[in-house]
DNA sequence: GGCGTTGTTGGGGA
DNA sequence: TTCCCCAACAACGC
């Protein structure tokens, strides 16, 4: 599910909600969703939460860190113990959705996605690691259960965090890096750039839109495309991300922001799930197919 | 009801 | 080493 403009969303919001305050207990409702011994946070509180790639990094006192992945479908949603929350609906006249206090303990995602089946009380059934805080619980949802929550050390998380290639949206992911990375694979350049190892934070949407803003083919070896394509595909993968990341990133499946509501980035596809469909540049049609196991969207006529 | 999809990623085997 | 395939899992659309 999310990409880097998804978690980076999360992000934003998490570090107004949870900066500062101190973990109570963490109680794991399927063991396979939580690595480490979750003992080792309570009582420690919150410096920071940080991101790497689409991997989220929650600072702790003590030198201890919290890192979470979403991969498919999960979901961290926050809800404050007490009434009168800044991100409650009933602070909120002017919102039409988000998280709306019921009774005590009862919680209703109003908005979000349609396709949300958790709508209803938190904890949900996909509900997976409760992480309650002084002032309120933070639900981690995972419906496919791909996502974890891993407590690790300084070193371990080091280990971790290098082990990905420069955020795309960062200084360091530019027109040479970008050559270096294409120049020695003949592989499809779509498939390249979905390589966190390679490039930390791209995922199937915004390849998808990168590659069709940079009107080059996704199955086009990564050896053979030009400087000029270069160029343009460094930009382009920019560009989309910091739409993502402007619009709250793509609620298209089960994403939704820490508040229950959604992101916006689905409504501006510029090519993802558009198959059949004419192409806005050029009129021709859109195809779909697999490339690198992955559903692959792109005009065969401006994409070459 | 069955089958093929789905925004991720790694491990196994060629 | 590199690359391809597939599993981990649940739900949805046809």
């Amino acid at each position: 599910m999310p990409e880097l403009p998804e978690v980076e969303t999360i992000r934003r919001q998490l570090v107004k909600v949870l900066v500062g305050q101190k973990i109570k207990k963490i109680k794991v409702l399927r063991k396979k969703s939580l690595q480490g011994d979750s003992l080792k946070v309570g009582g420690r509180r919150i410096k920071k939460v940080e991101r790497r790639a689409k991997l989220l990094v929650i600072a702790l006192t003590g030198k201890q860190y919290l890192m979470i992945h979403l991969k498919m479908t999960g979901q961290l949603v926050y809800v404050v113990n007490t009434e009168g929350s800044e991100l409650a609906l009933r602070d909120r006249p002017d919102v039409k959705s988000g998280l709306e206090v019921r009774n005590q303990g009862e919680y209703r995602i109003v908005g979000g996605h349609p396709s949300s089946d958790w709508v209803g009380k938190l904890p949900s059934r996909h509900t997976r690691v409760i992480i309650e805080l002084e002032k309120g619980t933070l639900f981690f949802n995972d419906m496919r259960g791909f996502g974890w929550i891993k407590i690790m050390g300084e070193e371990e998380k080091e280990i971790e965090i290098n082990k990905f290639g420069p955020d795309v949206n960062s200084r360091q992911f530019n027109f040479n890096y970008l050559k270096q990375v294409l120049k020695n694979s003949g592989r499809a350049v779509k498939v390249i750039i979905l390589d966190q190892h390679k490039i930390g934070g791209i995922g199937n949407i915004y390849a998808n839109d990168g590659l069709y803003l940079a009107k080059i083919n996704p199955k086009k070896p990564s050896n053979k495309v030009k400087e000029d394509e270069i160029k343009r595909l460094c930009k382009a993968l920019k560009v989309v991300i910091k739409k993502g990341i402007k619009l709250g990133g793509a609620s298209e499946r089960n994403f939704i922001h820490v508040d229950g509501m959604g992101g916006s980035y689905q409504k501006h596809f510029l090519i993802y799930g558009r198959d059949g469909k004419k192409c806005r540049r050029c009129k021709g049609i859109i195809k779909k197919e697999k490339v690198g196991g992955r559903g692959t969207y792109y005009c065969p006529r401006c994409q070459k």
